[in-house]
DNA sequence: GAGTTTTACTAAACCGCTCTAGTGAAACGG
DNA sequence: CCGTTTCACTAGAGCGGTTTAGTAAAACTC
C-alpha cells in the first residue's frame, strides 16, 4: 500500500488533479459541494503533501536554520541553549516548520553552510546567534538575501532585523543595586570580548562606575568557559583590594566562581556577594542559590520565531525589536558587605 | 542571476542532461575526459543540487530526525542533552545529513511526529530517546518501517536497532565502591519508573543489597525534576536512619541535593557522601565536585549517527551495539563514613 | 435573447533531478 | 567480415505537487 498522492484523490473524488490541489490549499476555482467531497476523500485515504513536491514547485520548503559555532561542551552546559532552541521550536511547530540544526567548528564553516542551504533550498530562513564585533556573517547574509532575524544587538547587524535585549540598562541596573547594598567595589567577570553584548556590558559597568564613584570596576574578559570563569574569580579574590562584590556574565562561570569562592574559604554572601548575568536552573539549584538577571530564554525563542516567520512572509517588513529588559531576581548571594555593614 | 541547474550544465559542456547526473553522482556511463568537462562546467557554475528536486525523485531527504517529549525548562537543563545533539550532529554532518529537531508536550505528539514526518518523506530516519517501559513509539516506528535507532535497552525497543550502556552492572560498580569505604546505609534517588534505565538501577541496587549485606538500599522514584531531587534528598536526610550516601541518577539531581545538603548543615564528604549516575560540567564546577559515572555523551551521539546512517542505507542490517559502560571518576563528594571511619 | 462576464473545472506545462530504455559506434569473437 | 557485445551517450518519462492557459456552461446585462 503506497502512499496517496493527489492523483489518487482526484480520482476518487471524480474530478482533476488542478481541482485537488485547489481545493486542498484553499484557492478559490472549486465549488465548496466539490471542495467537501475532495477533502473528504484526502482525509479518507489519510493524504500528506509531499515536502519535496511542493517544495519543487517554488513553494517553501518549510524549514528554517540554526547553524551554531561553538563546542560541543558549551552546548550541552549552557541552559541558554537549550532554552532558546525549545522556545524556537515552540513558536515554530504551531506552523509546522521545522528547524534545522547545525553545529560547526567555526565561523568560516557557519557561513559556509549558510550558502550552502540557501543555494540548495535547503531552509527558507535563519536565526543568527552570538553577534559578534563586526560579525562577518551579516555581509553573508545580506548578500545572499535570505530572511534572517538577528539575536543580539543594537547595532552591529546591518539591514537584518534584530531582537536585543537592553544590556546596557541591565548592567547599570545591577550595578544600582549592589551600590545600594553598600559595595565600591565591584569586579566583572566578562565574558568573550569579541561579543558585541560582551563589549556594551564592559562599557555600561565604566560608566557605572563613574557615575557613582566606586573605587573599583574591573572587567575581566574570559572566554565564556567554566574553566576561564573560575581562574579570573581565583585571580580576583587574591589580589590585596579584594572586591566585595563579583558580577559573573553567564551562570556556568558564576556557579564556577561559587565553587572558586568556597574553596578559598570566602563565605557567601557574608565575604563576598555574587550576581549573575544569566538566570536558570543552575543559579537556582545551587547552594547559596545565585542571585541572576533573568529574562525569559524560551519566550525570547518564541519572539525570535515569530519575527523570521514574519520576515519569510514579508520580506522587509520586519524591524528591529527590542526584547524585555532582563529583570533582577534576588537570591542568597547578596548582601551588604561585611565592612561596611559594621558602619 | 538565476541558479544553474544541471541543465546549464549540460549546454555548457555539450553533453545531455542524464550524462551530468551521471557524472555528478559518480555513476557509470561517462567516459573520464566528459565527467572531468561536466564537473569543471559544473564548479565554473558554482552548480549546487537542489534538494528537493533530488528527494522528489525517490531519493533519500538527508534528513534524520530527533524528536523529544519532554518540558522545555529539562532540554535546557540537562547538559546530556546538548551533549548528544552535538555528537548526532557531528557524525551527521560528515555526510552533511540534516538534523530536524523537534519538541513536542507529550508522546502522543511525538508518535504524531513520526507519522507525519515518515509520510511527508521528511526524514530518512529517526532516533528515538528517553526508552519507556512499554514503550508506545516503538511498535509505531516498527509499523511504519522507518530506519529507526534506539538509544537505551537493552530490551523493550522490539526489532529496532539500540544502543545501550550496562546500566546495572554501572549500579553495581558504583554500590561496591561505597561499600569499599564502608557505606551501609545507602539511598538512591532514582528518575522515573517509566524509563526502561530507572528500572534496571532500581534493581541493580536491590540485588547488590542484599549481596553486600547493606542495611539499607531504598529508592525514591522522582521525574527528574531538581524540585523533586531536592524533596527526596530532604525526606532522605530528615529520617532517623540518615543514609551516610547518596546516589543520584541525574547530575542536576545530584546537585539540588547537594545544595539541600548545604542548607541543613550536611557536611560533603564528611557527613555524606554524593554520587551522580550522570556526569557533567555541572559535577564538575560545583564545590564540592561531585564524584560521576561518566559516559562519553557526545561520542555516544555519534555512534548513534552512524548506526542510524548504517540502518538507512541498508535497513535491517544493523544490530544492538553496547556502548561503553559508564566509568565512575572519583571528585571531592565522596569519602569514608564519618562513624564507621572511626572503627 | 445575443453578448459579455463569471464560475467551475480540466489539460498540460513546469519545478530540477533521476533513471530506464534506446541508439549508434566501436570493440570483440570466431 | 558479419554478428554480438560493450561503451558512451541521449531522449524522455517520471517523482508529486503548483500554476497557467484554456473551455464549456451558467449567470448576468440591458
Amino acid at each position: 500500500m503506497t502512499r496517496p498522492t493527489i492523483d489518487d484523490i482526484a480520482r476518487r473524488a471524480g474530478v482533476s488533479k488542478s481541482a485537488v490541489s485547489f481545493a486542498l490549499n484553499g484557492r478559490p476555482g472549486v465549488s465548496p459541494a466539490t471542495r467537501d467531497r475532495i477533502l473528504a476523500a484526502a482525509s479518507e485515504m489519510n493524504w500528506r503533501p509531499h515536502k519535496a513536491a511542493r517544495a519543487l514547485s517554488g513553494a517553501r520548503s518549510d524549514a528554517v536554520g540554526l547553524v551554531v559555532a561553538r563546542p560541543a561542551q558549551t552546548i550541552g552546559a549552557e541552559p541558554f541553549f537549550g532554552l532558546l532552541l525549545a522556545g524556537l521550536q515552540a513558536g515554530l511547530s504551531a506552523r509546522s516548520i521545522a528547524l534545522h540544526l547545525m553545529i560547526v567548528e567555526d565561523t568560516a564553516a557557519e557561513i559556509e553552510v549558510y550558502r550552502r542551504w540557501t543555494s540548495e533550498r535547503h531552509v527558507d530562513g535563519f536565526v543568527l546567534v552570538d553577534l559578534q564585533h563586526r560579525d562577518k556573517r551579516v555581509p553573508v547574509l545580506e548578500e545572499l538575501g535570505v530572511p534572517a532575524v538577528v539575536i543580539g544587538g543594537p547595532g552591529g547587524h546591518g539591514t537584518l532585523p534584530s531582537l536585543w535585549a537592553d544590556d546596557r540598562e541591565a548592567m547599570l541596573s545591577l550595578v544600582d543595586y549592589l551600590a545600594a547594598l553598600g559595595h565600591r567595589r565591584i569586579a566583572h567577570v566578562a565574558g568573550d570580548e569579541a561579543f558585541h553584548h560582551t563589549r556594551r556590558r564592559i562599557r555600561a559597568l565604566k560608566d557605572a562606575a563613574r557615575r557613582l564613584d566606586l573605587v573599583d570596576a574591573v572587567s575581566v574578559p574570559t572566554d565564556f568557559s567554566d574553566a576561564q570563569g573560575a581562574s579570573a574569580t581565583r585571580a580576583l579574590l587574591s589580589s590585596p583590594n579584594r572586591p566585595s562584590a563579583l558580577i559573573f556574565d553567564s551562570d556556568v562561570m558564576a556557579v564556577a566562581g561559587l565553587a572558586v569562592a568556597a574553596e578559598m574559604g570566602v563565605a557567601v554572601p557574608a565575604g563576598l556577594s555574587v550576581v549573575s548575568f544569566e538566570d536558570s536552573l543552575l543559579t537556582r539549584i545551587v547552594h547559596p542559590a545565585i542571585t541572576a538577571l533573568g529574562r525569559d530564554t524560551f519566550a525570547l525563542g518564541g519572539q525570535v520565531a515569530a519575527m523570521l516567520l514574519a520576515a519569510i512572509d514579508e520580506p522587509g517588513s520586519v524591524r528591529d525589536v527590542q526584547g524585555a529588559t532582563p529583570r533582577l531576581t534576588v537570591r542568597e548571594s547578596t548582601r551588604a558587605p561585611y565592612t561596611e555593614q559594621g558602619a
